[in-house]
DNA sequence: GTTCTAGAAC
DNA sequence: GTTCTAGAAC
């Protein structure tokens, strides 16, 4: 108990390396060499089965039972991809320990080497096996990013980075804590890139060469308050150094020797907040920065004592040049308004910029996730969030801000001096997301505005409900009437509604269910949607003249959700930057699926408008089923020569979720997180799916496709595409599938309906 | 197509 | 108490 006085927090350094990376010797070196007093555990999945290898859930155990007797873990097992680690980053956190990732990023000849030579390794891996395991592991690998969970994450490119983190581990005591964030990383490229999303086009801030001339960037020291064991250690933090403009140089190094109540007093009246919608919402850049500048400037004439950072991860990002020419151009007091390079979950540790308030590019729905800063930020604060979240509202409508407190238990409150978010929502241009807004920029603009007004007023009102209660509690609180802005505080108010605003509960947006938001929308919204889009406003079958479909009579409706497809399918120059799509023809268009069921799943899509599905496809449609094959085919070879192990098929769904036919080329491994439940299985392992050489067989031969396959297949029991066996539920077949060494059914092995590296491929 | 969640199954 | 599914909403 004393300990825990003393502030003593348990750590769990989630080791991540191939195998010959030297996982084993780091976590050997630092169990037995720990010279400061910290108990720790090495948890080895080679050896926890009594000696041998054991399972990921046994090493979760032991991790746990570590940590409740108050020992610190070192998890020796590859970890390489993120879904590996998920359970040991959130079982750290659960017991409240320091989550660390160290990466052994040495070069793959090097584990190869070190792998194929050992003898009587652990795990039983030597020998030419290892090249094979090594390789393959490495194509996996996903670095370890914070937004996983991880407080540090240190990358060891070599034996000397090794030797420093094991030194560094070493010296840990039971009540030392280490700098958070990104160490040792040999790319400059930022570390919170948002998750991959489908379609998502890069961000255009960081992949535009910056236009404007060069910022003068300077690297700030961490704040003195952070406490830094090894100086030589925080110094490899700047790997993706924070940088702020020059001219700010002299306001940080005031903050970093103001006294304890300015120092406070400085960040909480200031706001972080990203560029609104012009990432993933994909919002004209050159607009938006009219605005922001526009906006900031209005606020500060109203305000005075008040800060603004503009945040954004790239040292690239565009919009942060273009919002600092023209901030300079309308001599926007830069110490009142300026731009920082960096991550906004970070600006205390790895900044030195205190800020208690940071405003969150949110979606609609209030969710985490999503990818960008809202996923950082949701990911850095912690489930704490999400709960108060849901306190304050339920969703958002597009140009609102709603503030959430941020509990004291939450570690972007406790690590950064965070206490309040304001997520706000701006317009979408994106067609891929709600409420897309086709390219309507006087409405955009409108709602941009008000977005970043009814920020900046919420953060207003914060600095407001904080000035007054430093008032009263000092007693300088001149009098109670009304609640305005005493003058010291140097707060100006314009308009008559401040006093209203003063009262808190007043000055969030209005609150709504997620079904009167839906409605709200709608009402002033009425151009908001494609009419292709929107599936309860517009009767089908007027939908359907409308679509140019007068030929093509089918009874089937498409919802919102089932037209991504067709969006991409007619406008693919709107996504050519997405990393999603692989190949683009007049005729197709090759993606990789968003949702993968399978290590490798893509989909070839046909470019022809009005064909929705196999049971639009008639005899016209053979030369582009054939195309669309072969090119699924040249694919799965290409995947083939990546991975010889895997086995491909190339199919339809008789009855599909999404419009626009497409073709899956799906591999027979069905390893994918994505892969849920029982329809997701059945739709590509019973008749529902139709192999395309079957298809294109029956179209040869009867002008169409059979109709009659039945949904109901969907909703079978669940039986390996191997061995035919039938299994429970989901995740005991997926146990199943990951051994099942059968081959597969006859059937499968004709007409190469099945391909695999072993066979001689004929193109149909 | 996914997400969310109540309640069934274990 | 936890895991898993199925149905509804989007």
């Amino acid at each position: 108990m004393k300990e825990e006085e003393r502030g003593r927090k348990e750590v769990v350094v989630v080791l991540v390396g191939p195998p010959g990376s030297g996982k084993s010797s780091f976590a050997e070196a630092v169990v037995g060499g720990s010279t400061a007093g910290r108990h720790w555990v090495r948890v080895c999945q080679d050896t926890i089965g009594n000696g041998k290898a054991g399972t990921k859930i046994q090493c979760l155990k032991a991790a746990s039972d570590a940590l409740k007797e108050g020992k610190s873990v070192l998890v020796d097992r590859c970890n390489l991809e993120r879904e590996q680690r998920a359970d040991f980053v959130k079982l750290g956190s659960t017991l409240h320990a320091d989550v660390h990732a160290v990466s052994l990023d040495l070069p793959a000849k090097v584990c190869i080497s070190r792998a194929v030579s050992r003898k009587g390794h652990d795990g039983n891996l030597q020998g030419g096996k290892a090249a094979l395991v090594v390789n393959r592991m490495l194509q996996k690998k996903e670095t370890p990013l914070l937004t996983e969970g991880f407080s540090r994450i240190m990358c060891c490119n070599d034996d000397g980075d090794i030797k420093k983190a094991v030194d560094l581990y070493n010296d840990l005591g039971p009540s030392d804590s280490l700098p958070s964030g990104v160490f040792g990383q040999k790319s400059k490229r930022p570390v919170q890139v948002g998750i991959m999303k489908f379609l998502k086009k890069a961000d255009a801030s960081s992949v535009e060469t910056s236009s404007g001339p060069k910022l003068a960037l300077t690297e700030i020291k961490p704040a003195q308050q952070n406490p830094l064991p090894k100086q030589e250690n925080v110094e490899a933090g700047f790997a993706c150094p924070m940088e702020v403009e020059k001219g700010l140089n002299d306001k940080m190094e005031n903050e970093e020797h103001a006294k304890e109540s300015d120092y406070c007093d400085v960040g909480s009246r200031t706001l972080a907040f990203p560029s609104i919608s012009t990432a993933d919402f994909q919002f004209d850049l050159d607009r938006a920065s009219d605005i922001i500048v526009d906006t900031a400037a209005n606020f500060l004439q109203k305000f005075d004592n008040i800060r603004l950072i503009l945040v954004d991860l790239s040292e690239k990002s565009r919009i942060l040049s273009l919002v600092k020419q023209k901030a300079a151009k309308k001599s926007i007091d830069s110490n009142r308004f300026f731009t920082c390079v960096g991550d906004i979950t970070q600006l205390h540790t790895r900044g030195g910029l205190q800020c208690s308030v940071i405003g969150n590019a949110a979606n609609w729905r209030l969710k985490p996730g999503g990818g960008g800063v809202n996923a950082a930020i949701y990911n850095a604060a912690g489930e704490s969030l999400q709960h108060a979240t849901k306190k304050c509202a339920d969703a958002l409508r597009p140009g609102t801000s709603v503030v959430v407190p941020l509990p004291s238990t939450s570690p972007l409150r406790q690590r950064e001096g965070v206490t309040h978010v304001i997520h706000v929502l701006g317009p979408n241009m994106n067609p891929m997301r709600p409420d897309y807004l086709k390219n309507d920029y006087t409405r955009g603009s409108k709602i941009l505005r008000e977005a970043y007004n009814s920020l900046f007023e919420n953060f207003a009102s914060i600095v407001q409900s904080y000035m007054g209660k430093q008032n009263s509690e000092s007693g300088a609180e001149k009098s109670a009437s009304g609640g305005t802005s005493p003058n010291d505080t140097k707060m100006k108010r314009e308009d008559s509604h401040g006093s209203e605003r003063m009262k808190k509960h007043k000055l969030f947006q209005p609150i709504m269910t997620a079904k009167q938001q839906h409605e709200c929308t709608k009402v002033n919204a009425p151009n908001c949607h494609d009419d292709a889009m929107t599936s309860s406003a517009v009767p089908s079958q007027t939908r359907q003249v409308d679509n140019k479909r007068n030929d093509v009579v089918t009874s089937k409706t498409w919802g919102s959700w089932a037209q991504s497809l067709y969006e991409l399918a007619m406008n693919p120059e709107k996504y050519k930057n997405s990393d999603s799509i692989l190949e683009t023809s007049d005729e197709y268009i090759v993606l990789k699926d968003l949702y993968p069921k399978a290590k490798r799943h893509i989909l070839v899509i046909s470019r022809m408008d009005g064909l929705d599905s196999l049971a639009d496809v008639k005899k016209e449609h053979l030369p582009l089923l054939r195309r669309m094959h072969s090119a699924g085919v040249k694919w799965a070879q290409k995947f083939l020569e990546e991975d010889a192990a895997l086995e491909f098929r190339l199919g339809y769904h008789s009855v599909p979720s999404m419009r626009q036919l497409h073709l899956h080329i799906i591999s027979q491994d069905f390893n994918s997180a994505s892969l849920k439940n029982k329809k997701h299985w059945n739709s590509f392992t019973t008749s529902f799916f139709r192999d395309s050489v079957d298809v294109i067989e029956e179209i040869e031969q009867n002008g169409s496709t059979t109709t009659s396959t039945d949904e109901k297949v969907l909703a079978m029991e669940l039986r390996c595409h191997r061995c035919r066996s039938a299994h429970p539920n989901i995740p005991k077949l997926k146990s199943h599938i990951a051994i099942c060494k059968s081959s597969f059914p006859s059937h499968l092995l004709q007409k190469n309906r099945l391909l695999s590296s072993t066979m001689h491929m004929d193109r149909t």
